[in-house]
DNA sequence: ATATTAGTCTATCTAATTGGTAGATTATAT
DNA sequence: ATATAATCTACCAATTAGATAGACTAATAT
């Protein structure tokens, strides 16, 4: 399951992707109109920016901005940089690899094998989907309502 | 990640499924073969009781077995045992289904969209595969290493 | 009957992680 | 200079993960 802080970090990229080339938004704004911890949010905007996907601005008129365009940031980033591996097991992350320490023999682990088919095709949706694929599947969803189609 | 439990609790089950059919196998036994911690393996192999996918036996020849076949016990079944949800966010899941407190409207949300696709890929895979398809992936697995193919 | 065996129940315990807050500090525009 | 707003450091509480200890109960062998 996602944290809430991957949660959040999605919610305010979503945001910030709304404004894109728009000028700084400001913590405080973000936090409110979107309903975040403020404090948290600090926190998590910070990591974002250090990952190479946020820029900021400090002093009066500054903020938060997206330094890629929506369509070049992936799911995938912002799960890894909030919440670490995506994979079931580290002994098949591509960016988390870590050996289970038990584990006799990697070649042969059957478990290893499902869930790299699992990663494989997890990743095939989370690496292609990105921000502005979100913001069009939000309004293809709120017209499909209105429509009162399913 | 799957947790350390939920790995426990397959490498245990696999064992079982080698000895399908063959009378209980002591927790003791299974512990040491396997290389699990005893105590906690009690109480991972007493939860797969209690959700029907073990059988018991007190006292002397007594012991754990698997209640179903192999093939007819799926991945997904354990993992929900030990570690809960598969999906990323509990508002798509099949059987943990849960409202994301904040969320303004899961109609209209673009995360839980994707959340349902990658739901749906992986669940593809966890679905389908059993202890059986396991224990032949390990085999084929070992051969190919012999013959030196990838 | 009773001693032995082996699963079950209750109760802890520690360490790590998650979610979150407070307050001082630094950079910047005006 | 001063107000602004991000950044840094330092916490903190609650929960979960991983694990152990010991009493209890049921079944079996003798």
């Amino acid at each position: 399951m996602l944290s809430r802080k991957t949660k959040y970090a999605i919610k305010a990229l979503l945001a910030l992707s709304r404004k894109y080339e728009q000028g700084p938004v400001l913590i405080s704004e973000l936090s409110e109109k979107e309903m975040l911890p403020k404090k948290f949010l600090e926190a998590i905007l910070l990591d974002l920016k250090n990952q190479g996907i946020l820029g900021s601005k400090k002093g009066s008129g500054g903020g938060y901005y997206l330094i890629k365009a929506p369509a070049d940031i992936m799911l995938s980033s912002i799960i890894r940089i909030t919440d670490g591996p995506i994979s079931l097991t580290s002994c098949v992350s591509l960016n988390f690899y870590e050996r289970c320490d038990d584990c006799p023999d990697e070649l042969t682990c059957s478990l290893r094998d499902v869930a790299k088919d699992v990663r494989d095709a997890s990743l095939n949706i989370l690496t292609k989907t990105s921000l502005q694929d979100m913001l069009d599947r939000e309004t293809k969803l709120k017209k499909g309502r209105k429509k009162g189609k399913k």
